[in-house]
DNA sequence: CATAATATTTAGACTAATCTAACATTTTTA
DNA sequence: TAAAAATGTTAGATTAGTCTAAATATTATG
């Protein structure tokens, strides 16, 4: 009944490279778990055999219910963990991932609970992620990246789709974090960087990719 | 650098034999992990080629400084848990120990620091064990077991030295629990068993064993 | 102190998770 | 559509951690 560190890790990668594409294949899972194909494939046939996911030789695979629902545990108590980390121990957004990688394999379905009700049951993590519920459902989030906004629109930060340390922490330094309220003011046509404030406050230029990677509250 | 947990915990387990006796003996580590001597042996080769102990065939081991330091840390992170689970998360005593067993290896200074700090630096944990800092050192305690004290003399309780699920929850069950004053009547000759109260309250027998397992503050 | 009992180690095997190298299949492209 | 490229699988190794059975060393005892 119990799996390892290891499989739990294969299905939540699994599900989330299922979240773009129903059928993920073994050279993605390979580069998202940073391991051989080969040794993917070991795993895959493995997983199969515990039902956990359809798989068939050379056609890829997809998660069963059964595989999906550990996926997104280990989803869930990951973003749980983050969220736990900023908002009870100060730990800073750019702080926490590696050590919810840890602490989402712990396993006790009475903490994990307890933790969410601690936290108020939260829709997001420090990042913007969704937290699903404890039965696996995911609230429905209306988020769109910064650069589709409109100019001179008011929008509200609810996340990022880039994760990384450097990412976060140059959003620290230009002063943007979740909840600011966003202007923007100009778009330049040359390389569609945006001029913007933060707060009303003053302005900053952020390049295109920076703004496709700032997830606001869409209208 | 890093240790498996495998590792850690037969250095936990190690630390807690060494501190009967400082030599350890195979059997000793087999009989507290559960496991065949023979396997043990295997691993203490590994341990002692990386110097975390002392170790020569047929003779017994001993930890190194090194060995001893990740022993006592293991134990801190495990006592810390417990007391956050015990006082942030409100679980019970007695269901505190198999999580803190996963818990406990979770790597990350800065957030074992922060649980030290945010619970006020503790030196025990919720079955009254001692909390080392994080420089490994235990503060001194000066408990006794309840058996050893006079009649009439009114002690507090400080903790246990039977940690199992059904001690505590018959400590529990006839309401006993750390920080209560306890005052003993009389004992019976017979079979050492005590008559008590606790808080000034009615009166409970308990049985020699269970007078031996309550650790109360020395005079 | 010789032998019996106990403790410990060695030898050989197994499983999970990983790798590299070689082979097979599918997809792309000229 | 045939060859080339990309993708995926198999075969054979390796490491960590475990086991059982057999051998060896230490300790206890008649
Ligand atoms: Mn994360
Ligand atoms: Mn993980
Ligand atoms: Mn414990
Ligand atoms: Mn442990």
């Amino acid at each position: 009944m119990k799996n390892s560190f290891t499989e739990e890790n294969y299905l939540k990668a699994i599900y989330k490279l299922s979240e773009r594409d129903e059928l993920v294949t073994t050279t993605d899972i390979a580069t998202m778990l940073d391991i051989r194909a080969a040794t993917v494939t070991d795993m895959l046939k493995k997983l199969a055999v515990k039902k956990l996911i359809r798989y068939e030789r050379y056609k890829g695979l997809s998660l069963t219910e059964k595989g999906r629902a550990i996926g997104v545990k280990i989803i869930r108590k990951h973003r749980l963990w983050e969220l736990f980390l900023v908002q009870k121990m100060k730990f800073r957004w750019d702080e926490v991932h590696e050590i919810a990688e840890q602490l989402e394999h712990i396993q006790s379905d009475e903490l994990i609970n307890r933790l969410d009700e601690m936290l108020g049951f939260p829709k997001a993590d420090p990042h913007g992620d969704p937290i699903p519920d404890k039965n696996g459902v995911f609230g429905k989030t209306r988020t769109i990246p910064l650069n589709q906004v409109k100019p001179k629109v008011v929008s509200v930060v609810a996340g990022v789709i880039e994760n990384s340390n450097t990412f976060l922490q140059y959003l620290d330094k230009i002063g943007i974090a979740i909840g600011d309220k966003i202007t923007i003011h100009a778009i330049e046509a040359y390389d569609q960087s945006h001029r913007i404030s933060v707060n009303q406050g003053k302005e900053v230029f952020i390049s295109e990719s920076v703004a496709k990677n700032i997830l606001v509250v869409g209208k």
